[in-house]
DNA sequence: GCAGCTGTATCGGATGACAATACATTGCTG
DNA sequence: CAGCAATGTATTGTCATCCGATACAGCTGC
């Protein structure tokens, strides 16, 4: 009788130390990526190509373990509160965040506009902290969120640090669906921009992820000058002419760059 | 030859259901909770109580998923960036944080101090959500970042919501560790914070978790009445009176959580 | 150069994960 | 109102997967 394989992109074959029921476990909690609400052992069984015995035993364990809990209604289970531990943990430990995180304060209090840390993972970047300001339009706030490399002003900057093969391979996988009416999709555009990132040591986005918003990404690089997350500030362009604020925050952002890599 | 056992918290006895290697796995995750760095995998093996073999296995299958990563001088194991989505994911998915975004950050734009959600764990209270204002003195704005119950605002709102033997049990497994000088340690002072905040419908805490603060916490009741998490107001002792800050800020954070219970 | 630590690799044995199947409830729908 | 298709839960016997011991290479610091 075959065993049903699971998640074809898990690697698994001819590989003495995996841990088959690890992954599958995992990719459990992966099944609430595209999730918009608690999920039934079946849903889960269909989104992960388990079983739907296997998902009832993962599901269990993961139950007694905390990190999933039965829906309110009892119909379907959700995420529960040890994740963030996990995060916590992950946050607390990356040298990365340890080291940004007082000099982004610092940052905020000064320019007084939102500053942000966020990843560079391949085609994301990924919000890692932010510390906003005034108005803050909805709730996109939240920590892990991600947005596409190739539409912010962080993502231009890390792609002007790598190796073109790298860039190519970024913009080609892209979806490059625009996120508002002003969002670069053509690629050679995109690759102005970064150009213009090269150039300058920061890169400046308009109402690429959100009409009205200004933001100027800085990237960060690691000990061997490769790109590994950005820094941005963001401010309202009904407050800013891009040009002034550009100028007025791009000396303060690289500086806060310096010092987060001598740290 | 006896199997050694891991973790004697995790129950695994007489459970069919049990999905054994995956808890294993997760108390890999887990044991970076206290972890101060990179873990090697003899302190993985040594902090969780499995074999070098099974720590290494489960290390290894982490790693092909994506989890954790070698550290940069290849001595030792992390975190990676893809607990991050997980992270996103529950945060999205909570109904509670969903519905409380946004009513923070309108809250927030209009007391222009320290807004956040944390959510009730029994002994903790754990960050969701942190919306800052001016300064922040240190880097403890992480999310999932937690404090214990019994020393903020919002755990004396929801302690207050409680069956008192509940509260009982609450206090008598505190640590009671002061985080300031004025932490209140006495039970007897925190059960009268409690009953303040039973009468007021609120909590106020003054330099409990950081000299200089003044916090001011409302519990958020579920449908059935039980607290499930608190919404703090946070501001400085430099700038406020004690009771003019509770005077001024109690109304509207009473109020956003009536808002946040009829979304 | 030894002792102790890294991370990595291999291997036979039996534990423990496996899928199928059955059941009690619930809610929709014909 | 009946019946069907979901839901979450429980049990069982088979065999593949995970298991721990052991060995190796590379590094660090006695």
């Amino acid at each position: 009788m075959p065993r049903k394989n699971h998640a074809p992109d898990v690697p698994q074959a001819e590989d003495a130390l995996f841990v088959q029921s690890l992954a599958r476990g995992m990719s459990v909690l992966e099944a609430f990526r595209d999730a918009d609400g608690a999920l039934s052992l079946g849903q889960i069984a269909t989104r992960t190509g388990l079983t739907r015995s296997a998902a009832q035993r993962l599901v269990h364990t993961f139950r007694k373990l905390g990190y999933l809990t039965l829906a309110e209604d009892g119909r379907g289970f959700r995420l529960d509160l040890p994740i963030l531990d996990l995060t916590h943990d992950y946050l607390r430990l990356n040298p990365l965040v340890r080291r940004a995180s007082p000099i982004l304060l610092d940052l905020r209090r000064n320019v007084r506009e939102r500053v942000d840390l966020s990843l560079f993972d391949g085609q994301r970047m990924v919000y890692a902290a932010r510390m906003q300001s005034k108005r803050e339009t909805f709730f996109a706030t939240l920590v892990g969120n991600s947005v596409p490399t190739t539409c912010t002003s962080g993502g231009w900057a890390v792609m002007a640090m790598l190796p073109p093969t790298e860039v190519d391979q970024i913009l080609a996988q892209a979806s490059l669906q625009p996120l508002t009416p002003r969002t670069l999709t053509d690629p050679q555009a995109i690759r102005d921009q970064i150009e213009l990132a090269r150039q300058a040591g920061h890169a400046l986005a308009l109402e690429q992820i959100l009409m009205g918003e200004v933001a100027l990404g800085v990237a960060i690089p690691d000990a061997s000058g490769r790109p590994i997350a950005a820094i941005h500030i963001a401010g309202s362009l009904s407050e800013w002419d891009p040009e002034e604020f550009r100028r007025r925050n791009a000396p303060l952002a690289a500086e806060a760059v310096r010092s987060i890599m001598s740290a």
